[in-house]
RNA sequence: GGUGAUGUAGCUCAGCUGGUUAGAGCGACGCACUCAUAAUGCGUAGGUCAUUGGUUCAAGUCCAAUCAUCACCA
């Protein structure tokens, strides 16, 4: 029976380009869960998108001097271009400014407040009277009512470290126009009684304690515990979704409400555009499906408190007619943070690795690889470009792409081309075999509980034995005196490599296709990633989309056909020069120029 | 200041609900092999499990304190 799986991805803004945290925190995680899921035959559904709202977006906007659709649009279509390359496989990457994210994000905004979730309150804010409008935190600079620094930041002070609340700041003034000095003005706004949720959010909580990540679900409940506040949901800038109410079209739903929404509406999005637009329900209200949120540490709360409040404030949501509740996240694997050379990233000091960078000095199985063992599931783990070189070279290349380079062009060149047909195996070859079949039930579990480096490490610990008993059988010696033996042992590592190409698939989905297709077989494990664009009533927006129908790849053992033939093999992985460690080492913390991303 | 986490072989890390001689990979050293991108295999060395105290028949594994590092919050 398949199962229903949703991959929930965290939504990156749109104001820079990928780096390495994002496909450590969130992408890589979801893309090799999502992979495993679609080699198992589940129906998974994979979603993210752009996240096109915010001050983010409207700082960087501000000071390129360009509109903030243009930033975001610009960046959106870099991170469609960068994920296609590296292979992350949504079934739609979309983003937030859509037609139907604005409409669906509106209906929940409404529904909310008619169930009596939203309530009404006046803010102090400060406004400046010569940009005629209010400023968002992040615009604003004064002194600091603590240190007394002079620019300290509307939201925190850079010289004392505390977070301020603005309108405190002692002579507040625009970012902008320093002399533009800030009044205090009131401003009704909308605001979520999160703390009607409490009972029910801990209760959720409790039920998927078990098997949830430690550090997750005592966060979580830490965070209600510490007292469930009222947020305002609207604020007063002009980038964003309208607030659907009269009298309020200079005001806009804060980006941080609509933002998690997404992965409902991107799930909307994705079952109209491929013509079921019902297909969406099977996920989110269907009791078996289950929905898993990936994201960095920095999101927890969002999507194990703000989330799934939201949702249960929804719940039911064109789905008229039925009583069964919208799915809440069955689970939020949550990364921690990945440093770079033992320092934390920095989008302003450029201390930062980025991925369309990389993309073009490495191939994307090796920077998949290398990530995925260094994944921080426990705790910060650290990307070095020592470690980069000497997992690459060591382990990628040396124990896997080779194993598979020796023995495929063995095979091609003393077995004629072909699988050899082996007669009766040995014990030692029906113990091998055994061995790396096991590795299906060892390794999806693990994937499944979301342990994917174990995962990793586990399948790697079968080529270190895959390589042993090759050593030990040496088909380059018996060849000589018994070559039925030798075509014995040659099959066997053919078969235990097919096996092993299945099993490191959903990390190295790039390198398994090659090797299928130098194992003499046609078609492709996985579906498409293309970039598609779509039409609404007024604007068009690209995506990128997965489309598996095309996809034969199973997650079960080989049943490679004997006298298959081969197809000339060449090396999967490109060794790398020790000197790269320097070379990428000193981009570190240097200014960089923007490249355009050759496809 | 509060909360949470981490501290195990030269390096990167496993060690779940406490139970025989503390494990893996890399690096080092020795041996074997030559099919392969000088790749692979086998073997050896190597740790008073941060410190101190406690609970227990028994603690790397539980408790407390201390030190160090880190993150989040105030």
């Amino acid at each position: 029976m398949p199962r229903h799986i949703h991959v929930s991805v965290a939504w990156p803004y749109a104001n820079g380009d990928l780096h390495v945290g994002h496909l450590a925190g969130a992408y890589l995680p979801a893309d090799i869960f999502a992979r495993y899921h679609r080699l198992k035959g589940d129906r998974v559904l994979m979603v993210s998108g752009s996240d096109s709202h915010g001050t983010p977006i409207t700082i960087e906007a501000d000071r390129r001097g360009v509109s903030a659709r243009s930033i975001f649009e610009h960046y959106h279509e870099r991170f469609l271009l960068t994920q296609q390359k590296i292979g992350i496989s949504y079934d739609l990457f979309t983003h937030t400014d859509t037609e139907n994210h604005h409409r669906i994000a509106q209906d929940f905004f409404l529904l909310l407040l008619e169930r009596g979730y939203l309530y009404k309150e006046t803010q102090q804010l400060l406004y400046s009277e010569r940009e005629r409008r209010f400023l968002p935190d992040r615009y604003v600079e004064g002194e600091c009512y603590i240190c007394h620094y002079p620019e300290a930041r509307g939201d925190q002070c850079d010289n004392c470290g505390n977070l301020l609340e603005a309108i405190k700041l002692i002579n507040p003034h625009s970012k902008n126009y320093p002399d533009d000095l800030l009044v205090v003005r009131e401003a009704e706004h909308y605001f979520i009684d999160l703390s009607k949720f409490t009972p029910d959010l801990l209760a959720y909580i409790d039920s998927h304690a078990h098997h949830w990540r430690p550090n997750v679900t005592a966060f979580s409940r830490n965070f209600i515990n510490e007292g469930l506040r009222g947020r305002p949901i609207t604020r007063d800038i002009d980038w964003g979704i309208p607030v659907p109410l009269e009298g309020w079209d200079d005001k806009r739903l804060y980006v941080w409400f609509e933002a998690v929404m997404g992965y409902f509406t991107a799930s909307v999005e994705w079952a109209k555009n491929t013509g079921q637009p019902d297909a969406w329900k099977d996920w989110w209200y269907n009791p078996e499906a289950r929905i898993y949120n990936f994201i960095g540490k920095d999101n927890i709360p969002f999507h194990t408190v703000i989330w799934p409040a939201e949702l249960m404030g929804v719940s039911g949501i064109y789905n008229e007619g039925s009583d069964t509740p919208i799915n809440l996240p069955y689970d939020v694997p949550a990364n921690e943070f990945m440093n770079i050379e033992g320092k934390q990233f920095s989008k302003s000091r450029n201390w930062a690795i980025w991925l369309p960078d990389i993309l073009e000095r490495y191939q994307a199985d090796a920077i998949r690889y290398y990530v995925a063992m260094t994944f921080p599931e426990r705790a910060d783990s650290d990307f070095s470009w020592e470690g980069f070189l000497s997992r690459v070279n060591g382990e990628l290349v040396a124990a896997w792409g080779n194993l598979v380079n020796r023995m495929l062009s063995f095979a091609y060149k003393r077995f004629d081309g072909r699988v050899p047909e082996p007669g009766a195996l040995t014990d030692a070859d029906v113990e091998i075999i055994n061995r790396v079949e096991l590795g299906f039930d060892e390794v999806g579990k693990l994937i499944e509980q979301v342990k994917l480096r174990e995962a990793l490490q586990a399948a790697m610990a079968l080529v270190r034995e895959a390589n042993g008993y090759l050593d030990r059988r040496a088909p380059w010696k018996t060849i000589k005196e018994d070559p039925e033996d030798a075509a014995r042992s040659v099959y066997t590592i053919l078969r235990v490599i097919d096996n092993l190409k299945i099993l490191l698939a959903p990390f190295l989905p790039h390198s398994a296709q090659e090797l299928h297709s130098y194992l003499g077989y046609d078609g492709q494990l996985f579906g498409d990633l293309t970039i598609a664009e779509y039409h609404e009533s007024e604007r068009s927006h690209k995506a990128l989309v997965y489309d598996g129908s095309k996809a034969i790849g199973r997650w079960e053992p080989s049943n490679l056909p004997q006298g298959q033939a081969l197809r000339e093999p060449k090396a999967l992985f490109i060794k790398l020069e020790p000197e790269i460690v320097e070379r990428e080492r000193a981009y570190l913390g240097a200014p960089r120029d923007e490249q355009p991303i050759r496809v």
